[in-house]
DNA sequence: ATTTGTGAATGGGTTCACAGCA
DNA sequence: TGCTGTGAACCCATTCACAAAT
């Protein structure tokens, strides 16, 4: 029955743990192990076992009964699953802080995907080195995204002006963009977009934080243990660390 | 009835899309517009107003029916549920590439979230200098938590190393995690954690791209338009652009 | 005439629990 | 006996649709 039903609909969820059981393969990979439980791959993973299996049985794996999952293979099926076969190039848009920040960061090449130019708006930046590249003028998007065959555009202007950067990209057929900026960005359905913003993961960090001291503790004493103050009126069930706020606990059902 | 319900249970999810509104609600407060509707409000957004409205009611902060939302006392509402009234300042361990990025990146201090300390563990670091920073060594952690009373710790150092230097932090009295460690990190259930996987981002990204373009177009046709390919037997609903994925379109219901 | 606030309906994702297989 | 694969139950979040309010 397992008849490799590849077209199948992943779930949204269960494509955004795929890198991380992909990491923890990558991890495994190293040592002897040639199979590996459900249950210890959740806690490499950070998830829980059942999870795991639903998650695997989507890409059609096959593990075995009784025995587990092998991890070759599986390493396998996830990389073709995620196109790890072929790098993907990144186009960084914005070389100010967080692009130069980003252009510097080594952790994008190292897991496949080279950055493939840098451009930005401003006439001062074009032509600086940044690495080993560089900066274009963001007019020059439409063969720059032709030389590279389908990058990954990445947002890394001010808020602004993230929008017309993300039309410009779009227009020069990229098709995946991460966008840095704070600010909502619209994109064709055609076009997968994902946004990543600092300061609202901070922001949320604050809200949690402030509601575990209300307006006390910490502030005036912060020597004080780590520990949520009791009795303030709290329900204190998962408040401060549930399941998508965190890659926490999740302590083994 | 509306007798301000101030400790209610804000879903998860709502709490992720405040600080959003708290954004577009600040780039209104420049213009004299007094009151938003919940369609507009949910444009700027970019969710929509059922959305909208459900998520505000949480907070208990009325609105006018038939009129809107008071934007100036929406913006205080915001402000003081995450916390906004005093700055929480932000100790980041681990400055390598990315710590450095993340050390110039203006965008914290700018949001209420001003820089208190760089650490690393690494003796040649120590004593660097960064912005208008020093960088401090990873032992002092307990000290510089305490002198800077409860700030948010960000981990930017290597995956491998990651969950020791939560495990510090943790235990010299932060309660607010944010990770950019390629790693799975636990903290105990009574601090908040996030992470932010710039790789994973990608490889998420780079799963839906592969899966517009099976193995041909894009790679032999750079030039093509960026449209996904009809007619490769996909069922092409929303696989590219689904909601989670995506501040993408929402287009009105 | 508008626009909020919210019960009810729906849908996606997680967890449970167990049958099926090695 | 051990562990996977998966229907069923559950839970959270989104969306609908409409009564209440101005």
């Amino acid at each position: 029955m397992t008849a490799r039903r590849s077209r199948r609909r992943i779930p949204e969820a269960t494509v955004a743990r795929l890198p991380v059981y992909l990491r923890s393969l990558l991890e495994l990979a190293g040592t002897d192990t040639a199979t590996i439980s459900s249950e210890r791959l959740a806690e490499m993973a950070g998830f829980n076992a059942a999870k795991v299996r639903k998650d695997l049985s989507y890409l059609g794996s096959y593990g075995t009964r009784g025995v587990g999952y092998d991890v070759e293979y599986l390493l396998f099926q996830m990389s073709r699953e995620l196109g790890c076969s072929q790098e993907l190039p990144v186009i960084i848009v914005g070389v100010g802080n967080l692009g130069h920040a980003l252009a510097n960061y080594r952790g994008f090449a190292d897991r496949g995907f080279p950055l493939g130019a840098l451009v930005d708006a401003d006439p001062a930046k074009v032509g600086e080195r940044v690495g080993d590249l560089v900066v274009r003028h963001v007019d020059e998007l439409p063969e720059i995204v032709a030389e590279l065959g389908a990058p990954i555009g990445v947002v890394a202007t001010p808020g602004p002006v993230a929008q017309e950067v993300a039309d410009r990209l779009v227009a020069a057929g990229v098709c995946s963009i991460l966008n840095f900026a704070p600010a909502v960005v619209n994109v064709p359905p055609d076009v997968s977009l994902r946004k990543v913003d600092l300061a609202v993961e901070l922001q949320i960090l604050s809200f949690y934080q402030q509601r575990r001291a209300p307006l006390s503790a910490a502030v005036l004493a912060p020597h004080g243990p780590a520990a949520a103050l009791p009795g303030d009126g709290m329900p204190t069930p998962d408040v401060v660390a549930p399941e998508v706020l965190a890659v926490t606990g999740e302590a083994a059902s």
